[in-house]
DNA sequence: TGGCTGACTTTCG
DNA sequence: ACGAAAGCCAGCC
């Protein structure tokens, strides 16, 4: 497994999966901040496309991917409506009618922290 | 081969 | 400032 995820030519579930395994316990990113590290932020939805494929991929923490406002748009693809908002809040985060608190603060935009 | 779908984002009214 | 509509691209019938 290579360290830079640029290098490598698979296909572009497994670059989104890559990239959310690198997010951080207690913080949280978007689908567009994905799709931009990855190139394609013209589809944002891939990403959330992506997502999808991930159920069953336990190494693939979905839940700390939301959309650009913090909404956890996503949740209804889980097990429950309160999964995961449950994981996320297990990882220290506030989750006010399905929002992330101070979002910005816990946001985590792989093109600026991993520097690419 | 062609067209529909989608866990989003941006823009126009 | 809020609501509605279009745009985008890769996977799957």
């Amino acid at each position: 497994m290579p360290s830079t995820i640029s290098e490598n030519k698979q296909d572009f579930f497994q670059l989104v999966y890559q990239v959310v395994r690198l997010i951080p316990a207690g913080r949280v990113t978007s689908y567009g901040a994905i799709a931009n590290y990855l190139g394609t932020k013209k589809s944002s939805r891939m990403v959330g496309w992506a997502m999808n494929a991930s159920h069953g991929m336990k190494d693939v923490p979905a839940h700390r991917v939301v959309n650009r406002i913090g909404l956890l748009t996503g949740k209804t693809h889980f097990e429950t409506n309160s999964t995961m908002q449950e994981r996320l809040e297990a990882e220290g985060i506030t989750i006010i009618e399905n929002q992330v608190q101070s979002f910005t603060l816990i946001f985590w935009d792989p093109a600026i922290e991993l520097k690419l």
